[in-house]
DNA sequence: CCAAGATGTTATACCCGGTCAACATTTCCG
DNA sequence: CGGAAATGTTGACCGGGTATAACATCTTGG
């Protein structure tokens, strides 16, 4: 249903991303508005809203879907008699491995985490993507309509997702190697995903 | 320092904050402007800014720092020996056998917090204050400067009872009775901070 | 190939939360 | 009392976001 139209499109979506990108990362989040990205990708504000619905989502564009969609195919796939909460941990290990870029902690992470952490809107919308990455895992759980108890078992996960992701930006930022952020970020997983699965193997259905 | 002044100031914070919440509750949080606020409350826009920061602290001015609170005497008066966690299970204990205001999910509290759910911005502000809290307690868990572990502890306790929270009014809003939204409330308490205290006894400093 | 409908883009005007720099009022102190 | 300093208050303004409707461009089917 049109092949032009759809190529144009794409084009012009990548065209505003990248120009937002630039310029973000040269003056700030915060001080950009939306007039000069519109301006510089040649288009009109609305035309920015039509592609992005919030400002927000021009750098944190499905950024943290991905975790979501590695964990949903892992936990679908799981070999029968595993419940999900050992799937994931077999994944992170997995991904630990594979030394796959969502687990890895480098200089240019640092920067792209601190830079969002220098924007109180960026971080407003990243606990929203958080708690929708919870509910959306809660479902994975244990279907359309999860019960309390597996609603807090996935907020646990996202949670300690979170909590080490920014225990090893701040490994590095305290001039930590990129081995020693690697190292406590999978010590908390660990210890966090040890203590959901214990939490939740007592109600065992999964 | 100006007594005529003072009783000037707490007259009218008092004055902006009352008419706001009668207009909030008639015809909801976000089709309420502040320019009406302010009309109605007899000052400028400004003045009211002046006293609360941001409109959702109209609403939530210090409501989730009680908890914080609680918790906070709570650890420092714990008797010597307890860990921090068993005593907070200890606090909510006792919270239930008082039926504390705090742990009361009735027709108002189920009024209240759908009132906030409908709102995307005081939710967002709710989460905002969720962190602050976690962050709160991770220092009085583990002194100022915490690591992931007593991060990730406070954080999940926290998580514990803002999800168990949701599920007491989720039982609530189903037409369950006051008394079965306190059982889930304290249910899943008592699986949460016990995951958090399995988790955190491995590493016993507090 | 062309007309008609669908779809993408734009201009404009507006709303609302929030900030800023100046203004008015009160208090403090010589 | 009188002027400086502190403090409360204000109108003007900014930026994100929405609504609407006109405009341009592409697709489809006769």
């Amino acid at each position: 249903m049109g092949e032009r139209r759809e190529s144009k499109k794409r084009e012009t979506r990548q065209r505003i991303s990248d120009v937002a990108t630039e310029l973000f990362f040269a003056r700030g989040f915060d001080a950009v508005t939306l007039d000069e990205i519109a301006a510089a990708a040649d288009v009109s504000k609305m035309t920015v809203f039509n592609y992005f619905a919030r400002k927000e989502d021009l750098m944190l564009d499905r950024q943290d879907d991905l975790k979501l969609l590695f964990f949903r195919e892992a936990i679908r796939a799981r070999p029968p008699g595993q419940s999900p909460i050992a799937e994931l941990r077999a994944l992170m290990g997995r991904l630990r491995e594979q030394k796959h870029p969502f687990v890895r902690f480098d200089r240019h992470a640092a920067d792209f985490w601190r830079f969002v952490a220098a924007s109180p809107s960026l971080e407003a919308r990243l606990r929203e993507l958080n708690d929708e990455a919870a509910e959306g895992l809660a479902t994975e759980l244990a279907g359309p309509t999860p019960d309390g108890l597996a609603r807090l078992a996935a907020g646990m996960i996202v949670l300690t997702v979170r909590t080490a992701r920014q225990e090893a930006i701040r490994v590095l930022e305290r001039g930590g190697s990129v081995k020693k952020a690697s190292a406590e970020f999978f010590a908390l997983i660990d210890q966090g995903f040890a203590a959901v699965q214990g939490m939740a193997s007592s109600d065992t259905r999964g």
